[in-house]
DNA sequence: AGAATAGTGTCTGTCAGACAGTATCGC
DNA sequence: GCGATACTGTCTGACAGACACTATTCT
């Protein structure tokens, strides 16, 4: 007796995947961990799960959840970027993603590892060395659009920075989203407009350097990206 | 014998709603539909539905199928919103529900009605009448505002006007989609500007009217809003 | 001519880009 | 003083807001 064909539609696969976001050197990088399931096992992909409705009360909470399997730090602000969805996306069948990104502070990236099974790396957010797994690729190049488009939008990605940070590190994360040097009299300028003036707490602290020291900032607490 | 606590929970609902916006007189309107069954029986919502993968390519087709059993025309230029998901904001339990908006031209307002079921009206898209079912007022806003966003950004919603239509229609439009006025001669020295001229085409035609004669633009084929 | 709508010109303030200049540290 | 980095000043061009002005139709 042939299947009905009704019947052969599983319900669709409900996921969550998190470009999260963080500053290596001059350079923008995404976490990827290798996968040690099927399907796509070995290959490298964003952080990502099934929806548990059992433990999770959105999917934005979902995609917390599953964040926290894999780096030990808290990254407390996850923002939606789209949905990926059809039947060929996935090889287990109808399939949707929901997206999001994030971003980990610069003193934070080293206290990842939080899993035993699958490896992690921090690769480059514009050009990752390898081809990603399902359409991560694709995943990732629209969160990196969209946080470039906030960035030149005049939004800061604080989120990024370490607690006290000077205005050149700020300067140079700016850059290493968008790709492209800025000019550093208009980046300032700019911060002392009232819009984000409010956003940047001046400490009075001064960065012990070898040079001239810069003045420290830290993010309003509240701060949203 | 108590139940199992992972039995009670079922697979999450997944549905499509959609923010469809319409110019009706001076306002800016949205589409409502009244529900003919449970849950929210009687009350106002948006249009929606549920994902059916053996229909549906993707999250976006599955909102364009919804649509053609509410209105006849098609609707081609569907954009995804954000998603709304949790226990609560359903009745029936966990579900996800994927936001759209989409603009339907001046011209086919009347062409609606495709539906012996429900009732359907246009509304104003900024206050409705009444309050909506689920989380549906929440969801309409949220859509308003990236529509106002998109204009506020200089986008220009060419999907609301008619085939051809004259600069002062299109004003007309922005103003009621921002809820303000604007300068005329800010607005066309805008659209003289190389990015905008490039979506609209002088029709070398001119309006027939009572007074001086509007010259007639249409939308560049293609056109992305 | 006058009403009504289409369309243009001009003044001004704001801000971005470019780039030169000044300030403050260590050596 | 000199190198290095932090930070500021200034010129210019692009563009938005405001508003007055001209142009073309009908009655």
């Amino acid at each position: 007796m042939p299947l009905n064909p009704k019947k052969t539609i599983l319900y669709p696969l409900i996921g969550v995947d998190v470009a999260l976001f963080c500053i290596e050197g001059q350079g923008l990088k995404a976490l990827l961990v290798q996968r040690s399931q099927e399907p796509h096992s070995a290959q490298w992909a964003l952080p990502g799960g099934l929806l548990k409705p059992d433990l999770d009360a959105s999917l934005e909470d979902a995609a917390k959840r599953i964040l926290r399997n894999k780096i030990v730090v808290d990254v407390p602000h996850l923002k939606e970027v789209c949905t990926f969805s059809g039947p060929n996306r996935d090889p287990r069948g109808w399939s949707i993603s929901v997206l999001f990104y994030a971003l980990l502070p610069r003193d934070q990236i080293n206290a990842l590892i939080n899993n035993k099974v699958e490896a992690v790396k921090w690769d480059d957010a514009a050009e990752p060395a390898q081809p990603l797994a399902f359409d991560h690729q694709q995943q990732l190049q629209t969160a990196l659009q969209i946080l470039r488009e906030k960035v030149e939008l005049h939004n800061l990605p604080l989120h990024l920075m370490p607690t006290l940070f000077t205005l050149t590190q700020l300067q140079q994360t700016c850059e290493a989203i968008l790709g492209r040097s800025l000019d550093k009299s208009v980046f300032r300028r700019r911060l002392k407009q009232e819009a984000h003036s409010r956003s940047l707490i001046d400490t009075n602290q001064k960065e012990t350097g070898l040079q001239r020291p810069a003045t420290l900032y830290r993010a309003r607490p509240g701060f949203d990206f």
